[in-house]
RNA sequence: CGCGGGGUGGAGCAGUCUGGUAGCUCGUCGGGCUCAUAACCCGAAGGUCGUAGGUUCGAAUCCUGCCCCCGCAA
C-alpha cells in the first residue's frame, strides 16, 4: 500500500521499521525537526528519521502542518493512507483529508482511556491492571477518532515505563501492519462515551517524589517515571534519581531509611515501606541497591526529600 | 564554547584543599564455626591511582593538553 508515515520516537520509529518490512510503498516520511539533546546540546534526528534514512526513504520535517507547502507536499504524495505514531504535530482537518483513506493512529492504550501525551505513564501511575494498542481512524478530535482494533496487554507487577513501552511499541507495530493488511474488513467502532481520561504530558516536578503517599503509589510512581522524566528526591542536599522500587510491609516515618543494604534502601512512606533497588546519585551512574550502599556507610537512619 | 560533578584492585567509595610506604564497604578465593546457610570468625589474592606531558629530592595529590562517564538544562 502507498503510504505517508509521520512519527518521532523510538515507539514510532519501530512501527515504521515493521511497515517497511512489510513492502509497503513509503513515498514520504514526516518526522520532527532534529532538536538540540544531550550534553553540549548538539543538534540530534529522530530515531524515525534515522529509521527512514537507512531504508534510503524521503524525510521531511516541516514546523507545521497548517502551511499550504506542507500540504501540497502530502498531496503529491499520493497516498492512500498515512500512519500516524506520536508525531508530535497537530494534524488539522485539511491534512487528515488528503489521503484517500484518511489517517490512521497507533495509540498506546485501551481507548477511550487515557487519550492524549503520556498514555503509557498515566496507565502505570494509576495502578491500571491492563493497557494495550488501539488502531485508531484519526477525526479532528485529540484521540477520538473511531476505533478499528484493539489490542491488550498485561501490566506486570514491577512493569516500569520502559518495559512497558518496549512491549507496546512491538504490539503496535504488529497492530497497524495488521490493519493495513485487513484494512476493508475492518469495521470502524465509535469510542464509548463512559471511561474517557486523559493522559497529560509528564513533567519533571510531578516526579518528585512524595515521601507522604502511600508505598504502592511512591513505588507506582517511581517505576512510571522510569526513563523519564526520572523519580527524583534529595539525599544530604543532592539530587538521587530512582530508577526501581517496590512497596513492601512496614512502617516508618516518610522518607526515613530504615535500612539500606543489598536487598534495596527501604524508607518510610505515608503508608507502608517502600525499598529501592535501583538508584542514582548526582554525576554517578544508575547502580543496584548492593552497589549502590557499599560505598555509603551510614545511608540507614538518613531522611530522603531533605 | 550552556552550567556542574566524576574517572583510585572485580563493584561502590575515601584519600586530592594542607605532595612523603594506597585505605574502607562489598565481592572473589582459601580456611574455621555450624545440622545448615546468602549468617558469623580468621586469612589471602588483586591497583601502570583515565591518559600524555610538566613542576618537585619525591605526585593519586600541584600545573597543562587529550580521552571517557554522569547530573542539571534543553
Amino acid at each position: 500500500m502507498k503510504l505517508i508515515f509521520a512519527g518521532t520516537p523510538e515507539f514510532a520509529a519501530l512501527a515504521l521499521k515493521a511497515l517497511i518490512d512489510a513492502g509497503h510503498d513509503i513515498p514520504l516520511v514526516l518526522t520532527q525537526p532534529d532538536r538540540p539533546a544531550g550534553r553540549g546540546m548538539k543538534l540530534k534526528p529522530s530515531p524515525v528519521k534515522e529509521v527512514a534514512l537507512a531504508a534510503g526513504l524521503r524525510v521531511e520535517q516541516p514546523l507545521s502542518l497548517k502551511t499550504e507547502e506542507a500540504q501540497a507536499m502530502l498531496a503529491e504524495a499520493g497516498a492512500e493512507v498515512m500512519v500516524v505514531a506520536a508525531y508530535g504535530l497537530l494534524l488539522p482537518k485539511a491534512v487528515l483529508e488528503i489521503p484517500q483513506r484518511g489517517c490512521l493512529n497507533i495509540h498506546a492504550s485501551l481507548l477511550p482511556r487515557w487519550r492524549g501525551a503520556a498514555p503509557i505513564q498515566r496507565a502505570l501511575l494509576a495502578g491500571d491492571a491492563q493497557t494495550g494498542i488501539t488502531i485508531m481512524q484519526m477525526d479532528v478530535g485529540l484521540d477520538t477518532g473511531d476505533m478499528l482494533s484493539v489490542h491488550e496487554l498485561d501490566i506486570a507487577a514491577d512493569e516500569t515505563a520502559a518495559s512497558l513501552h518496549d512491549r507496546l511499541a512491538v504490539c503496535g507495530a504488529e497492530a497497524i501492519v495488521a490493519a493495513l493488511a485487513g484494512l476493508d474488513a475492518l469495521a470502524p467502532v465509535k469510542q464509548p462515551e463512559e471511561g474517557v481520561t486523559y493522559a497529560h504530558k509528564l513533567t519533571k516536578a510531578e516526579a518528585l517524589v512524595d515521601w507522604t503517599l502511600p508505598a504502592e503509589q511512591v513505588a507506582r510512581a517511581i517505576r512510571a517515571y522510569n526513563p523519564v522524566p526520572g523519580a527524583h528526591t534529595l539525599l544530604a542536599g543532592e539530587p538521587l534519581k530512582l530508577w526501581m522500587a517496590q512497596a513492601v510491609a512496614g512502617q516508618a516515618e516518610p522518607g526515613k531509611v530504615v535500612r539500606a543494604d543489598a536487598d534495596g534502601v527501604v524508607v518510610g512512606c505515608g503508608e507502608g515501606l517502600v525499598a529501592l533497588s535501583q538508584l542514582q546519585a548526582a554525576g554517578g551512574k544508575r547502580l543496584a541497591a548492593r552497589e549502590f550502599v557499599a560505598g555509603r556507610a551510614s545511608l540507614a537512619g538518613t531522611r530522603l526529600g531533605e
